[in-house]
DNA sequence: TATGAATGAGGATTCATTCAT
DNA sequence: TATGAATGAATCCTCATTCAT
């Protein structure tokens, strides 16, 4: 193995063991000792690959957002009805959440102000950077559904939000045992309805 | 001023410090030595009237959660059709975000796994009775409006399930300046599109 | 009841409690929360009645001395033989303390040089004063029995040390499981078989 | 020097320190920033070396038990008389006293309930089998000297216990000045006069 | 005199970060 | 470059003592 390829085995062998941690664990509560243990390395070499906790942290956050995007594109069918398109999206959505479950927090977790405020700006961006092609993604069908007369006037950037957060709101509940609980339905059910339930508003009636 | 109402006092200061510090810093960064500032008492004063810093946290989560629910309560006239209702709740619920901003957090604050683990089931089942009881409401009107056939049919509680992980989503991303630059749309015509959108496609067309 | 009945009651009761908690939890771990709800008194009133912890604790191990003692020296009868004496002595120490197993860890609690530095030099001395009194009503016995040719020449009040250092250390033992199972036997039978050692060694042979 | 050979030369130093101050202060008093400050390292580096402050407690208790077992052992000389044996021992005890007084509290240290609660089972095994040890090498003298028809028929684990619990009750109050002042005697005077006291009275008369 | 609320110093423990090897 | 020992700042919680009522 060369020297690089052991570089690049040693760094994903710690972003996997961060994301397992922060995610068990939460940023503050989350321990590089465990972090260490879990890759197998060093502590100390942790901070031959990052400059500290935080933006490990932030490097546990964006390192899947360029195939997640990727992925999320390869959904993408020109020839499909947009709502068609819509549903299917939200399919590889839903279903990349529950085969990547613990690697899906990325998508809620900027949430430390403090933590976020004291990185480099453009590592925020970074991450701030794959929401944002997500949602343009489901703008530019919307739009099309909307200049195909699918679908009723609309702000597709606005509406596309708004498929967003429910998204990643239902997932979200997801999480948490008592809110599961409470919900008392199938995730998956709730998830298809709820699509379904903002297509029919969205299509033309009649 | 006498000793009940000097505790009441020392008791809500002690609150409201502690619900603007777990605010800004998260449950494990808030620090009970800057409550204690804030709330111009001593660190020991603290404990004299929450056991840990994992009850105070629960207790700025229920504190103000039965007035919550009271209120969201007095927002029903069943003289109203239940889609006007909806809307009426809707605007209740967005409004007392915007005034009560920082004592909102109480909605989706109960993500500490380690945290709720540790800490009387019958505190941790108070927080989840608010939700239970905004859902109850929605779903309540939800159910009228199908059953007077202005709704399709539906699953009340799952709908309302929608209407309510909506409502708080958007709320949520409006916390960090990073996600509301993302929106790039002013919070309340979203809310508002939103539940219409939601609404139309509850009611029955034609 | 009067006002100095009511003093010498609370006086008591804190007394009461106060060594039932230094007994179970030692000076450092004893918490004067708990010594004023045992007492079913505030907590600021025990400093009505004592300057300092440290200082309740003294007045704790001197409280029972001086009844102690009279008892003690109740169990002279100069009609008896010297070893008879001695044993009856050993009798009413051992049983004094089956019945107040807990007010008597004062004869051997002097031990917190830090404590005791710190308080009267009268007060410790009135504890000190304890022990003197009952090492040398066994010093007279023995002096008696040797001025009387029963016991070998010796010197009255070393001996009188050692009869109390092993009737002491004994107890003390009794006082931690570990030893206690160390031991393995009856602690009254050692006791007894103790005196009886230490008198053979004492007699006169022949 | 290795990082073996620091790391035990830490251990050591820790040990060393703590010891000191859990002797002058006892367990519950005693302040680990002083430990540290001793020990000449930093205060998080004993957590390094030991679980907790009550781990190290025992650690300090356990620390030199096999070598003074081993000494102990060691002044054993099958061919002395059980009684000269028992002086040798005896001698050898005080002597070892002397000359590592701090490290001796070991040997009547386990009084703090509390903390022997929350310990490993097997480090408070590991300081009771101290005690053992030595009782046993005790208890073995004296069997010989009975069935050698030097000593008086007796139960021999129960007779060292005695010596045993004389041993150590005179040098426990050689700690206090107060008591020290009380003996008004000296102390290895004291000690030896007790042995032959006891021997005396084991010796089969005439 | 009695109360008990408030105080705040004190101490054990954790863990991100540094640095000598 | 990788290591992991050492660091020490940070923080929760305790509790003896004070003092206003």
């Amino acid at each position: 193995m060369t020297v690089d390829e052991k570089r690049e085995t040693n760094r994903r062998r710690i972003l996997e063991a961060s994301r397992k941690v922060f995610f068990e664990e939460g940023f503050e509560a989350a321990n590089l000792d465990e972090v260490a243990r879990r890759a197998n390395v060093a502590k100390g070499t942790i901070y031959r690959y990052f400059e500290s906790k935080a933006e490990l942290y932030v490097a546990v956050l964006a390192a899947d957002a360029d195939v997640f995007v990727t992925r999320m594109r390869e959904t993408l069918d020109q020839t499909l009805p947009p709502s068609e398109q819509i549903l299917k999206t939200g399919r590889f959505y839903f279903q990349h959440y529950f085969e990547h479950r613990r690697y899906f927090r990325i998508f809620w977790a900027l949430e430390n102000q403090r933590l976020i405020g004291g990185l480099p700006a453009d590592q925020v961006r970074s991450v701030i950077g794959v929401w944002q092609q997500c949602l343009q993604i489901l703008a530019d069908q919307i739009e099309r559904g909307s200049e195909a007369g699918d679908f009723v006037a609309c702000d597709p950037w606005e509406t596309a939000n708004i498929f967003w957060v429910m998204a990643n709101g239902l997932i979200q509940t997801d999480e948490y045992p008592e809110l599961r609980e409470l919900r008392g339905r199938d995730l998956q059910r709730v998830f298809n309805d709820n699509i379904e339930l903002l297509l029919r508003g969205l299509r033309k009636s009649g």
